[in-house]
DNA sequence: AACACGTCCTGAGCGC
DNA sequence: TGCGCTCAGGACGTGT
């Protein structure tokens, strides 16, 4: 469920409950995740301090003064609480961090392709070596047109796939990738080196505009995502296309949406507007 | 019972 | 034929 907006909506909510707290203690209620939970007893862990929460993609970083990072990945269904002392964690809460201040910060995974792991920073601030091969955060002046191009140049893929793919731009999932393509009126399946720097320009716009737009609302809730507070997030009222396929489409007013599937997920377009 | 908003791996297919 | 890259498809628990 979470893609960059949903994520960057958790670490708002989260970040002034972590940060400068000290992790007391750790609990781990599952075995694995992603991949196999390794985090009881590891000294960069006790008693470390929380500088920073921050994002990277889909990921959130908790910085912590041991020199290394809490790395989090909602996968999924991931959702974040911070309890007071007497809740009781929840069937799917897999990891409980105890904090300075009594409270115990929680991570919930029903479907376990979430992530909490500890990497060691090359410097504060940096990111771990795990997370090189990410692509430019859409929100910053890395991304653009003349990116896009780059990125694009000789590649038969959906541009709606590139755009999902973490290597090319971080962050980007499966509703922001559709919403995307029907904002820069750009149909999904089209070739990416096939595509005009007209309008890769149109794209880039597009991106940042929707990414900045579901922020703004707190990110999409269809039928998983949650705040740390249990607020939901309100731009599904927004979407364009995602999951309104047989809806008529409010930019033509003649086209109706269709949902197709483009490497293995289901896209969502206006074969009348996007071309 | 099909389908799910993410990632990782595999293997087929391609160009050189 | 072989190498390296690209890309599609499946796998990964669980819930609706």
């Amino acid at each position: 469920m979470p893609e960059l907006p949903e994520v960057e909506t958790v670490r708002r909510a989260l970040q002034p409950h972590l940060t400068g707290r000290r992790i007391l203690h750790v609990e781990c209620h599952a075995e694995t995740l992603r991949r196999p939970l390794d985090l009881v007893g590891r000294p960069e862990l006790m008693g470390a301090r929380v500088l920073e929460l921050r994002r990277r993609a889909k990921y959130m970083l908790a910085e912590l003064d041991s020199g290394f990072a809490l790395l989090l990945h909602l996968g999924m269904t991931g959702r974040c609480h911070v309890d007071g002392p007497d809740v009781a964690p929840r069937p799917h809460d897999r990891v409980s961090w105890s904090l300075d201040d009594g409270r115990i910060w929680r991570l919930e995974d029903a479907r376990k392709f979430g992530l909490a792991e500890l990497h060691r920073l090359p410097e504060p601030g940096a990111d771990p070596a795990i997370l090189s091969d990410l692509g430019p955060e859409p929100l910053s002046p890395d991304f653009g047109a003349g990116y896009l191009r780059e990125v694009c140049r000789g590649r038969r893929l959906a541009i709606k796939a590139l755009l999902m793919d973490g290597k090319a731009v971080a962050g980007i999932g499966n509703i922001y990738a559709s919403e995307a393509c029907f904002r820069a009126r750009i149909r999904p399946a089209t070739p990416a080196g096939r595509i005009s720097l007209a309008r890769l320009q149109r794209l880039a716009g597009a991106v940042r505009e929707v990414l900045v737009e579901a922020i703004d609302a707190g990110g999409t809730t269809i039928s998983d995502f949650a705040a740390p507070d249990g607020s939901e997030g309100s731009f599904r009222t927004r979407l364009d296309v995602y999951g309104r396929d047989g809806e008529p489409c409010d930019r033509c007013r003649e086209g109706g949406i269709r949902r197709l599937v483009i490497a293995g997920r289901s896209t969502f377009d206006c074969p009348r507007c996007q071309r």
